[in-house]
DNA sequence: AAGGATGCCAACCGCTGCGGG
DNA sequence: GCCCGCAGCGGTTGGCATCCT
């Protein structure tokens, strides 16, 4: 390896949280030269990020379909119908769900479901384990294997009614607004701005 | 009102597959 | 057939916000 070139290199790559300027930079360009290869676009427009990191802010963030804000009922149904079936295919999945992006995706299933799912386990457990010790751990492993499957679904999507869809539900687009509040921009703002 | 715990999300990292030279 | 570079994917982490005690 070329020590001088790496170094140099490295002391040259930007990582962290992208800066407003940063985004108008790559929407910029993208928007003038469309995508390609996200190397020579962190190069060509002048930013100090890899290509890597170029094209998950995009696709994450700056896209201008992206969907921001609450998972709607709908969705949940759906990413728990896709998770089922593919498991953590989360690109697969975010490919059904218009506008929303895999690591959304992942991000929801993992601080939501999963924890609602560990919760319904849980539940599940104690029961079990009242009824029959050995029981109860064959049936947990059914359950965490089959994920959602089973139990495990009733429990989550009772809970995520309960829970999470009274948030969803009541803030739509109140949360959509305030979702891209803070040190993050509305998407749209950058779309005006262009 | 302050401090700690928890939740959520953006971003990074490492691995894999694919295409071109 | 092999090597290299790139894109894409899934897992993990760090930091901020909110909630709870």
């Amino acid at each position: 390896m070329d020590k001088r070139i790496s170094s140099s290199e490295e002391a040259e790559v930007r990582k962290g949280p992208w800066t407003m300027e940063e985004d108008l930079i790559l929407v910029n360009y993208i928007s003038n030269h469309g995508e390609g290869v996200w190397n020579n676009i962190a190069r060509s427009a002048g930013l100090k990020r890899t290509g890597k990191s170029c094209r998950l802010r995009w696709l994450n963030y700056l896209r201008p379909d992206v969907r921001r804000g609450n998972i709607t009922q709908e969705e949940q149904q759906l990413i728990m119908e896709l998770h089922e079936r593919w498991g953590n295919r989360w690109s697969k999945i975010a490919r059904q769900l218009p506008g929303r992006t895999d690591n959304e995706i992942k991000n929801f299933w993992r601080t939501r479901v999963q924890k609602k799912l560990k919760h319904g386990e849980c539940l599940m457990m104690n029961n079990l384990m009242l009824m029959d010790d050995e029981a109860s751990t064959s049936a947990l492993q059914v359950n965490a294997a089959g994920d959602v499957n089973g139990g495990g679904q009733p429990v989550c999507n009772g809970d995520m009614v309960g829970g999470d869809l009274q948030h969803g539900d009541g803030m739509t687009s109140d949360d959509f607004s305030t979702e891209s509040n803070d040190n993050f921009w509305s998407v749209e703002d950058f779309w005006l701005l262009n």
